[in-house]
DNA sequence: TGAATTGTCT
DNA sequence: AGACAAT
């Protein structure tokens, strides 16, 4: 019996602009593009039909589509929202919730144990072995389940009837083992399809195979609102027709270091232009040899990308976590070139990090889910290296972040100063003179809060923590005022509560800083009832 | 070409 | 820790 996992790859059509388009349904009927600073990253199918492309420079596009109408998309928040809303949705629908998410619009999903709960119903129902191709006339009339417990649950299909496209146009010969549940995996695919499009009106484009790189690419194949699976015994075929920069995780740099090795000759020399080198996994496959990619990759990634190109992928669905694993924040622009104006501009993106982090790392009481421990910087000089290139350094996050008994105002002063300034003076080193277009700020390495109790024994239990919680609080304003430097404060310990402190200061911030919600009533931390609001409209 | 996240490699 | 590569 086979035990080879059953993936589906889903990837919202055209995201950005799906979502401008549930918050205004007339975008539907026209052709737009969504902007961010100068160019258009993606625009909705109504213009890709008129020639419209993504990645276009938006003065171009105005020019060749006076009519285009165009969005501004560099505020990402609602498309973060909508993701993560569908995602929840979808994570609902699939046992275990095994469900990854890879950016904003794509998801894998391990269906492998919904797939088999239903094939033992098969089995037991005596017909699995009967499904040829030969046989067309026996189709069977299947209740999919969708629960364990509640049999009611789920939908019914045709079977061996495949719900969507075929790659490559190929139907296997018989419909027995892995193919059939290849089958089931196809109806399934298609059930979410149709609930994520009828419960949240968003439309998807799917692919159903054994693993997640021949799933995304499968479902790459017929878009918008469409769907692909991949049977094994075609994968090689299917995969030979692709340029090999068109399989995921071969981006540019892979492609041309793998076709620098097959076609420059033993003298290092280029003898072939890029016009004449053929990139196609087939030709790949057959010029090089794993050997070739093991040395000009890398033992780990030649082996992982050969590997590829033959359709092996043993990676899993790894559940994307409730917390991020970082929050980042930037912003470009021409050029910048003052300490005052990297000053102004930081003390913008600090304000953000913050709101983004009562938003994505606290609950609707102002307890922290997660505690960051790392604050990183990031810049890009102006031209100076490759595209895209940029430089970073990082220390610990200073722990009034987390402090509720602070102004806002004073707490992005202190980061600026203590925090931003100095990573950016390590950054650009003694030359003291600089020219960027790009400054990132971030905070990493973000640690899951311990579950909070109402356990009485654990407050006793954790007494001891919470005394070193409040001296490090305390040192905190010391080390402000003495003017030492960051990242010799002991960060405070996470997930602690405070409820029962005798300490005035906060008595007082308990009672001063929370407010009811005017929906929920509850009481909420001032500076978290934006989150909270914004978590009743991703509920309600 | 954009804003952001994640993973790998050294 | 930081650069690089991927989406």
């Amino acid at each position: 019996m086979s035990t080879c996992p059953i993936i589906i790859a889903l990837d919202w059509d055209a995201f950005y602009c799906s979502v401008e388009e549930h918050f205004n349904p007339e975008l539907k009927k026209i052709a737009f593009a969504v902007q961010q600073k100068q160019i258009i990253c993606t625009c909705n199918y109504v213009a890709r039909a008129q020639g419209v492309k993504k990645l276009q420079l938006l003065v171009d596009a105005v020019k060749q589509f006076p009519d285009l109408v165009i969005v501004n998309g560099e505020d990402l928040s609602r498309y973060r929202d909508a993701s993560k809303e569908l995602w929840y949705f979808v994570r609902e629908m699939v046992w275990g919730g095994k469900v990854e998410r890879l950016g904003f619009d794509e998801l894998f999903l391990d269906v492998t144990d919904m797939v088999d709960f239903n094939m033992t119903l098969l089995d037991n129902a005596h017909v699995a072995r009967e499904f040829t191709r030969h046989s067309p006339h026996s189709v069977l009339s299947f209740f999919f389940r969708t629960s364990q417990q509640d049999p009611s649950m789920g939908f019914s299909c045709q079977l061996p009837s495949v719900a969507g496209n075929l790659a490559t146009g190929s139907l296997p010969e018989d419909f027995t083992g892995d193919n059939l549940r290849l089958v089931l995996g196809s109806h399934l695919c298609h059930y979410i399809r149709s609930q994520i499009l009828e419960i949240k009106g968003y439309t998807s484009s799917g692919g159903v195979s054994i693993n997640k790189t021949l799933a995304k690419t499968a479902g790459a194949t017929h878009k918008p609102n469409q769907q692909t699976v991949l049977f094994p015994e075609f994968a090689q075929d299917f995969l030979d027709r692709f340029d090999i920069g068109k399989i995921p995780w071969i981006g540019h740099k892979s492609k041309s270091i793998i076709l620098d090795a097959i076609y420059k000759g033993t003298d290092g020399v280029n003898h072939d232009s890029d016009r004449t080198r053929d990139a196609t996994v087939f030709n790949v496959r057959h010029v090089a040899s794993k050997q070739l990619f093991t040395s000009s990759l890398g033992q780990s990634s030649g082996e992982k990308l050969w590997d590829l190109l033959h359709g092996v992928d043993s990676t899993t669905v790894q559940p994307t976590p409730d917390i991020p694993t970082q929050i980042s924040i930037e912003d470009s622009f021409r050029s910048l070139t003052s300490i005052i104006e990297v000053q102004t501009v930081l003390r913008k993106l600090s304000n953000s990090l913050l709101d983004r982090m009562y938003i994505d790392l606290m609950d609707s009481n102002g307890d922290w889910l997660g505690h960051p421990q790392t604050a990183r910087l990031s810049t890009r000089p102006r031209s100076t290296g490759y595209y895209g290139s940029r430089i970073s350094r990082s220390d610990s996050l200073p722990s009034i972040v987390f402090s509720s008994s602070h102004s806002r105002d004073y707490i992005v002063d202190y980061l600026v100063d203590r925090c931003w300034m100095p990573l950016f003076s390590k950054l650009i080193g003694d030359t003291k003179t600089f020219d960027l277009v790009l400054l990132n700020v971030a905070v990493v390495n973000i640690d899951k809060a311990p579950a909070k109790t109402s356990d009485i024994t654990s407050f006793f239990g954790k007494k001891h923590l919470v005394d070193n919680h409040v001296k490090d609080a305390r040192r905190e304003e010391l080390v402000t005022k003495s003017g030492k430097g960051v990242g010799e404060h002991a960060d405070l310990e996470p997930g602690l509560e405070l409820p029962w402190q005798e300490d005035e200061d906060l008595i007082y911030e308990e009672t001063s800083y929370r407010e009811s919600c005017v929906v929920c009533g509850q009481r909420i931390m001032s500076f978290a009832l934006e989150a909270h609001m914004r978590f009743h409209e991703l509920v309600d």
